[in-house]
DNA sequence: ATTTTAGTTCTCAAAATTATGAACTAACGA
DNA sequence: TCGTTAGTTCATAATTTTGAGAACTAAAAT
């Protein structure tokens, strides 16, 4: 069980609420929010549920999410059967390759809605054509930029 | 009532889970995709309900959310009582600003974590302040990179 | 003045999501 | 072997979201 302060319990509350807007439950949101605030790097699932005072089947779940999504790991100790779970910071690269993927997956329907439009809205088609070529645009340079900004961090 | 053909059907729910995703209920993700898809560049009221087969009230709530985020516009006729909904297909700019806006709001989250843990962890802090720092570097350079592709349009 | 139209708002029901608590499992420890 | 621990899974309850349908409003049309 983690003690925490009040200013620690809201922010917290407002990751987690950060993270419901990206459509996690809320739960998940809280476990997110715990693991970035404590000042200790790992927290076993009875410590997390205990803090949040959640049951352990939310838990269960929520943690099973998160590792699929990478966003937390955990790591174990030998002679020790408990995991202890942290926030997977170093990951965001995935995160943004994701999104990007995602907003690429978009254009590709914007794409059909022109072809099957074929002739007959023209305007219509050039206008959409435009935002497909601007989010091809911004699949392709953000990946760029952030092979940049981890060149400009190594030296 | 517009008259759809299969593809165009499947095409609109595509895009309605695409914006289902995104937060969006279902039935405003299927307007979404009917406007999109339409030959037509503006659809009345009556034709998006019986086209989509839904309420009036889905349709009254989910077109003023719509009209409130800028994703449609309606355009009206002398003598017309009607309005006529269409795709706001410019306002990207505005959904990408909105973007990095949102991103900036985490950061400021993840500042505060820093700020409350102190030194007890700085290893931790030093992971989380990279991450404050790629944020903010992707909240510059993205509206910059929406910038130059403005301008490169341009010529 | 009354009716029609275009849409809004309200109440409520259906559906989906989220979380609880209890039962369960598999490994470990005594 | 029997109990304990660390979590998972299941049935179900609580909450939230979403949408339908009816009642309503305000402007326009007759």
């Amino acid at each position: 069980m983690v003690q925490l302060t009040k200013e620690q319990k809201q922010l917290i509350e407002k990751i987690g609420i950060y993270h419901e807007q990206q459509g996690f439950p809320p739960a998940t949101g809280r476990i997110i929010g715990l693991l970035y605030v404590s000042d200790r790097p790992h927290l076993s699932f009875e410590e997390i549920i205990d803090t949040l005072n959640i049951s352990k089947s939310a838990a269960s779940n929520a943690l099973n999410l998160l590792l699929q999504m990478h966003l937390i790991e955990y790591i174990t100790f030998p002679g020790d059967r408990k995991r202890y779970f942290g926030a997977l910071l170093e990951n965001w690269h995935e995160e943004v390759i994701n999104k990007m993927d995602s907003i690429l997956a978009f254009s590709k329907l914007l794409k059909q809605t022109n072809e099957l439009r074929g002739n007959a809205n023209p305007d219509m088609n050039q206008k959409v054509l435009e935002r497909i070529e601007f989010l091809e645009f911004l699949s392709k340079e953000v990946p760029a930029l952030l092979q940049k900004w981890i060149k400009e961090r190594q030296q």
